[in-house]
RNA sequence: GGAGACGUCGCAUAGUCCGGUCGAGUGCACCACCCUGCUAAGGUGGAGUCCCCUUAAUGGGGACCGAGGGUUCAAAUCCCUCCGUCUCCGCCA
């Protein structure tokens, strides 16, 4: 939820804000009529509320036989309270609506524009380039008995798929690898629910434009989360945090599920877009003035481990019409996928300024004692998709795959992924 | 899953049976000041959150006793639903 006290006094910074994303400007100016309708109907109620009250202490002294007219009087004003209650009720409903669409505006740089029209921030690596014909990470998981397709589409249909053997442990390498980064960057890991309420998953803003993308469970009234933001940031909700001592950070590893039901037809082969995945994900409560710095920060430990699986990426800045109703700016890092002949998206990693923690109600006390909402930021540091890239980058001609000497420790020294034979 | 108990302002509790004098007492913790003087204690005062109006600072009003409804002129207190916690029993990886 935006600012509405940014939405009384500069609504231009949001009428650009939403331009630029491509979302409707008028919403601005319904938001702020429906402020006015709101604030009216809230000081009418009241004002007839304190008469109430103030009547209804004069009620509870007065002697017996006045009583009896009194009451009478006092059951008018009740009515007449009903009513005026319920007028600000609707209008705070109202209000609630309209500014709970208007989108969170936008860190000054990012992009306008839609999903095209991203800017480049630098690329890192050269694109591998093979003096054979490189293998996908579907020929090459089969290979290695790494990934069984046919098996996870017989148990569970398609975009399911079983990680096997060297390839469960090189998932379990990766995530160990990030964790120790993230350690070293004083995150706290936490493994997180799965399934969460429903006011869980509207808070942190997914059920928007996108809720056919989650699963949802009717006979418990439970989601399941396709991202461990959701429980990340449901983790503070309602709560008052101290971040004198710096930026909270979590690394929340979960297992996400996603229904991809805009997607049919796209990404079919392999585990590039599945139903199930496993990621370690970064989120930081931070003060509102330090929230672009932990963006910087928070893309930075994404490079670090991209760099340690010795991949070419490139770091972009996504447009705005991109971002999704609660981040103000988002980063993807996108990976050389060879076979592909493109940059794929590997982790990214979002500022959501103080929209999610306004409505998650997550607060931090100022110096003059006030709260105030953190900002929350989230990025990805590890999932099952840099699998991909890796088989595919590292791979040789034979169909061993070299694995990066950074991820080694975690598989036990090995350095080569040999086929099975 | 069955039976019972419970959910009050940071923590612990009083108040709920018999609705108004309860936005709410007490202890601990916290903050300020005073006293005292040393690895103490005591005294006085102040503290919550959200919203609306108003202001230079301020002041006024409303809401909040797990959440949401209901009854009533009036609800922490009575009724209903939901959520959660605890105890016992059952079941289970």
């Amino acid at each position: 939820m935006i600012d509405p006290q940014l939405l009384r006094e500069q609504p231009d910074v949001i009428r650009r804000s939403q331009e630029a994303r491509g979302a409707s400007v008028g919403l601005v100016d319904d938001a702020i009529e429906a402020d006015a309708r709101r604030r009216a109907a809230i000081t009418e109620f009241e004002k007839a509320r304190a008469e109430q009250n103030a009547f209804g202490k004069t009620v509870a002294k007065a002697p017996k036989d006045e009583k009896q007219a009194l009451v009478a009087q006092a059951q008018q004003l009740a009515a007449r309270v009903k009513e005026l209650s319920q007028a600000a009720t609707d209008a705070e409903a109202a209000f609630d609506q309209v500014v709970g669409a208007i989108a969170n505006p936008i860190v000054d740089g990012v992009p306008a524009g839609g999903e095209e029209d991203f800017v480049t921030l630098r690329t890192h690596g050269e694109p591998k380039s093979f003096d054979f014909e490189p293998r996908d990470h579907a020929e090459l998981g089969e290979l290695l008995g790494a990934i069984d397709i046919a098996r996870g589409v017989k148990v569970s249909g398609s975009r399911f798929y079983f990680l096997k053997g060297i390839g469960a442990r090189l998932e379990l390498a990766l995530m160990n690898m990030g964790l120790d980064l993230a350690l070293a960057e004083g995150f706290t890991p936490l493994i997180t629910p799965t399934l969460v309420r429903p006011e869980v998953m509207a808070g942190t803003g997914f059920l928007g434009a996108h809720a056919d993308e989650i699963y949802y469970l009717p006979a418990d009234d439970l989601y399941l989360t396709g991202t461990s933001e959701v429980a990340l940031a449901g983790f503070h909700s309602d709560e008052i945090l101290d971040l004198e001592g710096g930026p909270l950070r979590y690394a929340g590893w979960s297992t996400c599920y996603r229904r991809e039901a805009g997607a049919a037809g796209k990404d079919n082969r392999g585990i590039l877009r599945v139903h199930q995945f496993n990621k370690l994900e970064m989120f930081s409560y931070v003060l509102p003035e330090q929230a672009e710095a932990e963006h910087e920060a928070l893309v930075g430990f994404q490079e670090r481990m991209m760099q340690a699986c010795e991949l070419a990426y490139r770091v972009i800045d996504v447009a705005a019409g991109d971002l999704g109703q609660s981040a103000a700016r988002k980063f993807d890092i996108e990976a050389w996928v060879p076979t592909q002949g493109a940059y794929r998206e590997l982790t990214s990693t979002s500022n959501c300024t103080t929209f999610q923690a306004r409505r998650l109600d997550i607060r931090t006390r100022t110096e003059s004692g006030k709260t105030t909402p953190v900002a929350t930021l989230n990025g990805t540091l590890a999932t099952t998709r840099w699998i991909v890239a890796i088989l595919e980058t590292h791979q040789q001609a034979d169909g061993s795959v070299v694995v990066p000497a950074a991820l080694r420790p975690y598989l036990g020294g090995l350095e080569v992924l040999e086929p099975l034979s």
